[in-house]
RNA sequence: GGAGAGAUGGCAGAGUGGUCGAAUGCGGCGGUCUCGAAAACCGUUGUUCGCCUUCCGGCGAACCGGGGGUUCGAAUCCCCCUCUCUCCGCCA
């Protein structure tokens, strides 16, 4: 949510950035500039109401004390007219801040100066790419058929005892996830980040604070009997725990990092792009988590860009990074990098990890905020990355691995796997 | 699931209708003392919104789990909700 001062002090300024969103924001920004006068002119009609209220309540109080009972009644029927309006006015406000409200959070996240306007993902820019694509064999075959081929993953059970999306990983495969968990952990906690392990369900307020609601609440698998939603992605448990804190400007940066798993209904995505281990409803991922300085959150963008650049490496997959196109971003981001692995069956590149700075987008709905010395509380900037999402990793480990021999296990996964070929 | 107890400032913990934003202690910050530190002593110490102010700040309003009510006046009385704790039952 952006903040309502920036937007009071700047409005042609947001609708223009807005526009690289491809976002038209003119008729939002009037409005909550016109509510927003409305409700501070409320506000101070009512402050003046209740202090004049206040004071003679105080009034009659000392009457009351020093016996002057008539008098004290007499001042009773001043405060009727006083009663009557607070209500009003009181009501009149509750009505406005939470239309204000609920027009506050249908505007995007500025996109940082530098993000180019642009259509779609063609638009988005390719910032590096490294790694060779591996040139497979006449025979080489995609995933799905591969994790048949080895009895690795099992798509049709889990349609069976669930639906589709939601595979059973078996044997090796089942040990490759769980290698692949530790290393990403073990490789995030050497980097500094502290490990936690998050609940999979969040209540309303929890998503609400990084965004999921209102935005995408149909995204979201929801416990109707307890009002509970499962997560998304870690990120929303784990930023959720500074909801409503004041660090110190010691405390930062904060760095956490988690495992969970991420449930997504991906509704309406059905038949696109959805074979295999594409795109699933539950999916296994570890997620990097900064709460920064507001000065030192690019810095840390290209950190986290870079070491989620150095797991694709340590993997030995052929990688791309892409700066997102204004069109391309995600409500809630300024700025982000999407990375990429090619599976070379496929013969396509697929998104493994987005990494973002939202600047104070979150903080400001999670009222998450640092202090300064004695300084008054401000803002903090939150981003966030996978680091990694497990089933296109696996994807291409299987796909760009492939041997007349088995499926070879890259050099650091080794130590976790304890097994060099899948056959 | 059944029964009971509770929710107050960073923490602990008073406060059952009238200058209570809230005693006291701890913690934090500043100072005195000290070569320095500890101890001791003195001072200070929340957040949000609005109005005013060039800075410092000033004034007003709101906040004692959340929402509603009674009252001239509510942390304090009443109702609803949520959560936490204890005991019993069940159980990984």
């Amino acid at each position: 949510m952006l903040q309502i001062n920036i937007i009071r002090d700047n409005p042609q300024e947001i609708i223009k950035r807005l526009s690289v969103k491809n976002f038209d924001a003119k008729e939002l920004v009037e409005k909550i500039i016109s509510l927003d006068a409305q409700r501070r002119e409320t506000q101070k009609k009512l402050d003046d109401n209740l202090s004049e209220a206040n004071s003679i309540a105080k009034e009659i109080g000392v009457l009351f004390k020093s016996g002057k009972t008539t008098e004290a009644n007499a001042l009773k029927e001043k405060t009727t007219v006083l009663k009557i309006s607070a209500k009003e006015l009181s009501e009149s406000l509750q009505i406005t801040e939470k239309e204000l409200n609920e027009t506050l959070v249908l505007l995007p996240n500025l996109p940082h100066p530098s993000i180019p306007k642009g259509k779609g993902a063609d638009d988005n820019l390719i910032v590096s790419e490294e790694g060779d694509i591996p040139m497979l064999g006449e025979n080489s075959i995609a995933h799905w058929d591969l994790a048949l081929k080895y009895g690795i993953i099992d798509f049709e059970t889990g349609v069976k005892i669930t639906g589709a999306g939601f595979p059973i990983y078996k044997g090796k495969g089942a040990k490759l996830q769980r290698a692949l968990i530790n290393f990403f952990l073990d490789n995030a906690t050497e980097k500094g980040y502290a490990e936690c392990q998050p609940p999979f369900v969040v209540n309303a307020d929890s998503a609400y604070g990084t965004g999921q609601l209102p935005d995408k609440e149909g995204q979201m698998y929801f416990v109707s009997a307890d009002n509970l939603y499962l997560i998304p992605t870690a990120e929303v448990p784990i930023t959720n725990i500074y909801r409503d804190v004041i660090l110190k400007a010691g405390d930062l940066p904060v760095k956490n990092t988690a495992y969970s798993a991420c449930f997504r209904r991906e509704a309406g995505s059905y038949g696109k792009d959805v074979r295999g281990l594409n795109r699933l409803h539950q999916f296994d991922k570890v997620e990097i988590v900064q709460v920064v300085h507001p000065e030192k959150s690019y810095e840390v963008l290209e950190e986290m860009k870079d070491y989620v650049a150095g797991l694709l490496r340590k993997l030995e997959l052929p990688f791309r990074v892409l700066k997102l196109c204004g069109g391309d971003m995600s409500f809630a981001s300024a700025w982000t990098y999407d990375l990429e692995v090619y599976s070379a069956a496929q013969q396509k590149w697929l998104e493994v990890s987005s990494v973002s700075n939202f600047e104070t987008f979150q903080s400001n709905r999670l009222k998450l905020r640092f202090r300064e010395g004695d300084g008054k509380p401000q803002l903090a900037h939150t981003l966030n990355g996978s680091a990694l999402a497990l089933p296109r990793i696996v994807a291409a480990l299987l796909e760009n691995n492939q041997t007349p021999g088995g499926i070879k296990i890259p050099k650091a996964l080794i130590p976790y796997t304890g097994f060099e070929i899948i056959n």
